[in-house]
DNA sequence: CTGAAAGCGCTTACAG
DNA sequence: CTGAAAGCGCTTACAG
């Protein structure tokens, strides 16, 4: 079926050498001394053949595979590329590979091959992103009692307490974005928030409603699109407020736009808030006043939790890591109108 | 080292189920029968406990891992998770894991860990979407002629011209804006241009000069910085121009910004056109008029042309595929001032 | 410093 | 419809 010339074998190299396999394993390997003379004639070969040690059968014998996986909803999406970006460099940095899986809002025959390839040992271990949706799988559920070699990043999981994850402060961000727009004598805001399933909106809710006790809450799906018909809405039902906090950065986009185009001035006439900081923030006219995440971060340190609990054997011990983030002033929040 | 429970073996089952690895083996493959009553039997120990062969022994065997590569300079970039994105539906849709690796500009280190990955076999083959300065490492030159089971994506190569790619149609793209722009009655343009030495920026720039022969072109590097930089610097020259071609959106949203700093009007002192049609370019104000290129189904195609070489054993007679590009018109583009 | 041999967990002719 | 056995390409005790 495949007609590619097959490469070199050890036992090729070997015989080529005039030693055995043994021996060429040692010296790729360094386990054992070997000869200087025999080490260069072998290395020679091997440099001249382009030889590779052949991935399967190594991980045949040792158990190890040297590749993680990355289970993620939408890897197009910027907040989950940049996860993953995290993840391929600190995976990188330990000789792993990585194998990205897009659970596309948790499509359960999806999410089960990927905890089939941690069953086959084709990946050592998954940093796991939940989905918009956020219900694990029964599978899911079951191996993070093991534990198993299961990272949760972004996100905490209810049903999955027993995984270490990496998550960002998100109620102590949300807490000082309250405080900011408190502070400039607001008293009615509107709350754009996330999926009501996930802890972080249910997290950086609470924390603006430290400042602001009786915002009205609607939920979105964080695109601008859903942020724009949020604030549709707002306006037809003539609700009255002078703040907006989107718990994302593109849902804020969304209504500044539908503000725009209702002839409302953004800050002068409301406020408007979101959380992320991503490239569109800064850009968008006036700059987006938000929080800022640090999601290559979050990748990194969710890799992170994960080599190590391999490289330990046992994913006992690792700890959960919580991401500091950081209030960014820009241009989409002044005084209250009076 | 790693003391998880090690998954049961074909091995195992077949002692449960008093018969020979050989029928579990077939009773997995389909490949010869068995029969019924055996056949269950099976089927239960293996769901009970989900046992799943092992895939290094599986691929020691069969020569084939089910997994191809994907390697971009950035993941994290909305351009390439595009392209990730569709590449691992293909990948998905076709039964094989993607493993995915940012090149991270053209690190030669890096790059040469995919190409072990294809000579050990830890991937089938490999999707290379080129940096952004492009020199392809003596390793991929060599491998090209083979010919190795590698498509490029996005991006054609002059020294790689034996690998199949799939690619925008760049030059009709950039044609076509050309004369809508022209059509609105500008002479005088100026072009914001990729990397010199991508194909792509080189097409762009030859469709656009079909309408502004004489257009003076500067380079950027694709980001939102960059344009707004060099539209600073064009200011500062006090060069005269009415329209401003950016060979992608992020840098002619640098523009459209530098431009509002400086009080000139978009549309109505200079017109601005992007290319790719980003979620962006839909978000700013006015709109921006650009060429949208399918990116996803850049992804797609070029796993597809992959999976196609990989299953008919060869990449011999797998051809290129050119992608059509559409005009989008929305607000940055009108009548010339007079 | 080196080698013969067992074995990792499968697949697949070969034989019945 | 089923099984014994060879072998894929390595690693690693064991022996020298």
């Amino acid at each position: 079926m495949n007609d590619r010339p097959r490469p070199w074998t050890m036992q090729q190299i070997a015989e080529a050498a005039g030693v055995s396999v043994t021996t060429v394993s040692h010296t790729l390997s360094g386990k054992r001394p070997v000869h200087p003379d025999t080490a260069l004639r072998i290395n020679r070969l091997i440099d001249e053949h382009g030889y590779v040690p052949d991935a399967g059968a190594r991980r045949l014998k040792s158990g190890r595979s040297q590749v993680i996986g990355l289970a993620v909803p939408d890897i197009s999406h910027w907040y989950f590329g940049r996860i993953a970006r995290g993840v391929e460099e600190m995976a990188n940095e330990h000789d792993h590979g990585l194998i990205i899986a897009s659970t596309s809002n948790s499509d359960p025959r999806r999410e089960k091959r990927y905890f089939n390839m941690l069953r086959t040992r084709a990946i050592d271990g998954l940093v796991y992103t939940a989905s918009r949706e956020i219900k694990p799988t029964d599978e899911l559920v079951s191996m993070a009692s093991s534990p198993a070699p299961i990272v949760l990043a972004d996100e905490d999981i209810e049903e999955l307490e027993g995984l270490p994850s990496v998550t960002s402060t998100n109620y102590s961000g949300a807490r000082d974005l309250g405080r900011h727009v408190r502070s400039l004598g607001h008293t009615k805001a509107v709350i754009i928030a996330g999926f009501p399933g996930l802890h972080s909106t249910v997290q950086r809710m609470r924390g603006i409603r430290e400042s602001f006790p009786n915002a009205l809450a609607i939920h979105g799906d964080f695109e601008i699109r859903s942020g724009y018909e949020l604030m549709s809405d707002l306006i037809a039902h003539e609700v009255k407020f002078t703040a907006v906090f989107a718990c994302n950065d593109f849902m804020a986009i969304g209504a500044m736009r539908r503000l725009w185009e209702e002839g409302l001035r953004v800050p002068e006439d409301v406020s408007v808030v979101g959380f992320d900081d991503v490239d569109m923030a800064s850009v968008v006219t006036p700059g987006l006043t938000t929080v800022r995440q640090d999601m290559l971060e979050i990748g990194r340190q969710s890799a992170k939790l994960l080599l190590d609990g391999l490289a330990a054997g046992s994913m006992e011990g690792i700890g959960s890591v919580r991401l500091p983030v950081e209030l960014v002033l820009r241009g989409t929040t002044g005084p209250v109108a009076d």
